[in-house]
DNA sequence: AAGCCCTGATACCTGGCGGGTATCACGGCG
DNA sequence: CGCCGTGATACCCGCCAGGTATCAGGGCTT
């Protein structure tokens, strides 16, 4: 029937993140028995039940679970209006363009010479799997990002380079002497485990490396000789004096998109869009003439 | 800063799309002063013009078009999250699968037939274009779609079939007698233009050929001999006695697609992902099993 | 030119509901 | 057995969404 209101879907996903109505009463910033009604409220607009309540705190149901990975991604697409809307008003605003620090740092310094003077462009840096949020909520207007490593979906797309991976390894390693790898050598090397990146939950998958969170953290640890990691060739920006990259021969070739919310139409990211095409036309992939995903944006 | 509330947004889209406050306001059952405060808090809180406004009526500025379309994507992904969430509340939901009526029937059935008795799938029929919008507002779980005609950017696929295109012609016209066309013979047949589909905006586009919204209004016009359509082989279930089919042998071929949310996750909707893929085993594109956007969704 | 009409804007009131405080119910635990 | 911590309930208050009445002004007609 009536719509909810994004109120009730932040109180929502403030509970259900908490498990608990006192301290998600808290982080919002309201008591906790306005909370606890605005939550039976929503239960029975629904008419599901959304949380098991407990003498020591709240636990999802199903559709409780559902409601928080939508009402996630809802409360992004409103945030997002918000924000491109704001800069859409703006005259003199840039196009902020995300990226994973260090990743492919050759191709967007070529791509943002070829702009200069025409497209003013905000460089935006983000961590590992971060830059669909940033797209998804409005903080940025254009991504690049890699297949099939990032998860694409949502997002219109050009191809602009395509590669090889690398192997980084503390240089005192002994496979850090070979010329090249294989992704077998690589995997079961029993004292240099691959670290652990924590999944969209904020939870790490279990393992015997070590937990990461930002790629300084990861430089870190391979300089110290306790994990290696494999990568494209060209995300080599951050490496250390102690590190050394040994291709892998056999790893899958990762691709370099730019990749934009649907339905952008601005001039400055067509342009954009266009002169990355043009950059990297002897590499482009011959599908994406044809697929409907990875048309450039109309002006 | 503070967040947007849907209720400004419903009342933002319906001012954009009728353009006049006095009929937006009665559209939204509530009266114009209360919705002619509501657009300028809205404008005032993001700091952007969003309506021009005139003696006779308003125009939208170009933040007002951004938002408009930011808007129409929150407000499905809202009604999204509702909606799914009474779903997964309720136990005895069948997965609903939406498709173009008559596309790929025969595909269809013998996916319906190999889940009946395991996964209860209720198939919900619409017209040409609108599948999209159904999966992105969860009105249904998972839809039929064709690359490259349906747009399929934000869901998750696997294909099933490609296959190549015959056009349909009235029975009576001279190149129905043909056993195979080209797609130069079909695009300038002087009295036989092709037929204008209404774009996402509801306008259609200039042109020579009839205006259609339907496919039994393009069926009738065929049949007619004023209108001649470029389709997929196998979905031609409405075909009438007076259509005929012909062979366009240099038409891109059509694949074929099931697609989905990302992010869905429902035992139902992966055995049928894992059952559709299984009967399309040997027409798969082997792509399918590196594109991240391409994997079926984990149980 | 003088009204009229149709547009959106302004003024002002009212009621519902979102939010607050105080308190209850209840189970675990020392 | 009483204390603590959980969420639920009761009740009150003030704000703001929404209503009515009215204004302002430009393009019609006459």
């Amino acid at each position: 029937m009536d719509d909810l209101e994004t109120r009730e879907l932040r109180y929502f996903v403030a509970v259900a993140e908490e498990l608990h109505f006192g301290r998600a009463a808290d982080r919002l910033g309201i008591a906790q028995p306005p909370l606890s009604r605005a939550i039976r409220q929503l239960e029975h607009r629904l008419g599901v039940q959304l949380l098991d309540r407990d003498r020591r705190g709240a636990a999802l149901t199903d559709a409780g679970r559902v409601l928080l990975r939508e009402a996630r991604t809802a409360l992004d697409a409103v945030a997002a209006a918000a924000r491109r809307t704001r800069r859409a008003g703006d005259p003199t605003r840039p196009l902020v363009l995300v990226t994973k620090a260090g990743a492919s740092h050759e191709l967007l310094q070529r791509l943002l010479d070829a702009v200069a003077g025409t497209t003013p462009v905000e460089v935006l840096l983000c961590e590992v799997g971060e830059q669909a949020h940033r797209l998804r909520d409005g903080q940025a207007d254009v991504a690049i990002m890699h297949r099939p490593v990032d998860d694409l979906a949502g997002f219109d797309t050009v191809d602009l380079h395509t590669e090889g991976q690398v192997a980084i390894l503390p240089a005192a390693h002994p496979l850090a002497a070979r010329d090249q790898l294989t992704l077998a050598e690589v995997s079961d090397v029993p004292n240099l485990p691959i670290a652990r990146w924590p999944r969209l939950d904020g939870t790490y998958p279990d393992g015997p490396g070590p937990e990461v969170r930002t790629q300084s953290q990861l430089a870190q640890l391979v300089a110290l000789g306790r994990t290696l990691l494999v990568i494209p060739a060209s995300s080599r920006a951050w490496q250390w004096p102690e590190h050394v990259a040994v291709p892998v021969v056999d790893a899958p070739h990762i691709t370099t998109v730019l990749a934009w919310p649907p339905g952008s139409r601005s001039p400055a990211l067509a342009a954009l869009v266009r002169t990355a095409a043009g950059l990297c036309e002897g590499y482009r992939n011959a599908e994406s003439a044809t697929h409907p995903t990875q048309e450039a944006p109309s002006t």
